[in-house]
DNA sequence: TGGTTAATTAACTGACCGGTAAATTACGGT
DNA sequence: ACCGTAATTTACCGGTCAGTTAATTAACCA
């Protein structure tokens, strides 16, 4: 994502991150269940029609983007919600509140 | 994104297209550009490293997120933000506010 | 009519994404 | 030591994404 000198840059910019990350059903389901929560990944999986190395790598997702953080419990790896990085995302729109709930007066 | 029955179905619904939306900072950086007015495309595409068809797909995303409208004056395509669609995306996050502080950033 | 400018479309490329199946790692219980 | 369970890693697949160049459409103007 992103361009510059003729050199592709893989986005490292954490708002991007932050919202590829949120740019998909399942994950944002993952967060919902979170947040009643920790849950190892077999409990985060369950609910899903998908196997568990994609629920692992939506995790990964997740992780990078600094979404959740998880522990080590013998062979469980319980993952807990780590609400911060949406702090910037949601401060980002923030500046557009002035924009929803009328249309703009503007002259085309 | 998301499947159901064995058929891999396009996300269609409006939050995830919306996040993929802002999950570039060359889009984010042309909403911000049109929080101050509307614009030509070749006014949009000036302060990018990127040929105006590049700039023309980001705009067809923005579009098709429901973020900006178009409007046609000669040969000109004037753009617009429309920043409805931010709403839901703000209100779900706004879920979350509770994780990251108490404080009330963005209304419900 | 033809020419110029604005913007989109088409065709292509390389990288990434979301998913799978199969193999592997890591730990606990007996 | 072995087996079972939890989870990750690897290798692969088809689709989408962000960008390019070249061609095309659309409108104005002389």
């Amino acid at each position: 994502m992103g361009r510059l000198d003729g050199i592709t840059v893989t986005a490292t910019d954490q708002l991007s991150v932050v919202f590829a990350a949120l740019a998909d059903p399942t994950r944002r389901a993952i967060l919902d269940r979170l947040a009643e929560g920790p849950a190892t990944v077999s409990e985060i999986a369950e609910p899903f029609a998908m196997t568990l190395p994609a629920v692992s790598k939506h995790l990964k997702v997740l992780e990078r983007a600094g979404l959740i953080s998880r522990g080590r419990q013998a062979q469980w790896r319980p993952c807990r919600l780590e609400a911060e990085p949406l702090r910037p995302a949601a401060g980002w729109m923030s500046h557009y509140q002035v924009f929803w709930g009328q249309r703009r007066k503007l002259t085309p």
